[in-house]
DNA sequence: TAAACTTGGTGACAAAGTTACAGAAAGAAA
DNA sequence: TTTCTTTCTGTAACTTTGTCACCAAGTTTA
């Protein structure tokens, strides 16, 4: 992307005045990280706003005992306010966001931040909006892990991750963070799947046959 | 209470101006509401900003299967932003606020929400908080339930209830609910916890004889 | 090529959730 | 009071999910 004007490319910036925008462009930068790289952590809890542009951040949380579950991922459009929110609050939590992809995205100061929302209406709603986004995913989430049966669950997440083709280059370790489960049950559910025909198993690629089950399962 | 000054109670608005605060004495009304009476719900989302003077208010989650877990206690001094958060997202959500004890709250009129946050920085502080304080509660409640096991979460929510004393007015179903599971799940373990001396069963009532051992168990 | 690491398969077992009852206690109705 | 009804608890059998231990095949590195 050349250096072209971001702020078209927010629900919470596009609405704002254009010299509300221009002093933006000037007071925010441009950042970029490659594909694994950690973006927020308890060790690191950046003072900015994100605003992602390009890519995805993976948000997940890690127990004491090792295990690791997908709480949501934050696409191109919209803004990580987990980091945000935390800023505030001073009690322990775990969750870590990494680049899924390569991402790049503006990073505004938590000052401008604070104005922003103080001035502007629209820049304001777009972020109570991401908050309450942020709250139903792990309303979600909760109800899922809770409540949710690990074979429609894994069926949700195989058709939420082919992405319109039939391949997903994906080791069950990783589906196993994912769902928050452990890889022998991972395992197992695929085993069962392959034996119904509804898909393939090789080495870190997991090939559907038969989506319409697999949708049928989950319900959607 | 008398009709005192409530503006006094919350940390959000104890330090705004005088004449902001008169206002808000004009604007906002007192609401109470019984023990059990429904305060939010998929169905009933009010658009309104509630201040919790009095009681305590139990968010829970229901699932498809009728299966619920509590996910947090809005208490006294605290706001209820997750009605406000959902306001925005359209989409579909089933937690419910129900008043665990009589309450008393003010209720805030959206049009007064939206005008302070914009003005006043000590109100927008208390107002990121509280988002900040729930999203890290559903953290807690989402390590808990795809991590945590069911003796030490039984363990600790015990000794979260008895408050000092050593008595819990509480049906086997009702904590089941607190954790999230089935009522046979937590009667099995309160047995093998009566086994060991730890408490006593009666209809209605646990009686904690060793919370050294409950507290050593949950890790606090 | 050998060694180290990653990925996946498997069996045995433990923990938690489900199903289906039964009986005791408390409260309401006759 | 006695009977009926509801609520609460106990329990056994079974299913699902999670854990542990270990091995084998593929991949990368030395």
């Amino acid at each position: 992307m050349k250096n072209e004007d971001w702020t078209e490319l927010f629900d919470g910036t596009r609405a704002l005045p254009r010299d509300v925008r221009d002093r933006l462009l000037k007071s925010a930068h441009l950042v970029t990280a490659k594909e694994g790289k950690s973006i927020f952590s308890p060790d690191h809890i950046p003072d900015k706003l994100l605003f992602l542009i390009n890519g995805v951040i993976r948000v997940s949380q890690t127990s004491e005992n090792g295990r690791e579950i997908v709480l949501y991922r934050v696409e191109a459009g919209q803004s990580c306010v987990l980091t945000t929110a935390c800023i505030l609050a001073e009690e322990a939590y775990n969750a870590e966001g990494v680049a899924e992809t390569d991402i790049k995205a503006i990073s505004l100061p938590r000052s401008e931040f604070d104005r922003l929302v103080a001035e502007m209406p629209a820049f304001r709603k777009f972020v109570f909006s991401a908050y309450s986004r942020r709250l139903i995913d792990l309303l979600r989430v909760v109800d899922d892990v809770a409540f949710g049966h690990i074979d429609v669950r894994l069926a949700e997440r195989l058709i939420a991750l082919c992405g319109g083709g039939n391949d997903i280059a994906v080791t069950h370790q990783k589906l196993a963070v994912e769902l928050g489960t452990a890889r022998e049950v991972i395992s197992r559910q695929l085993v069962e799947f392959q034996k119904r025909g509804w898909l393939e198993l090789s080495r870190g690629k997991i090939t559907l046959n038969d989506k319409a089950s697999l949708r049928k399962l989950s319900n959607n």
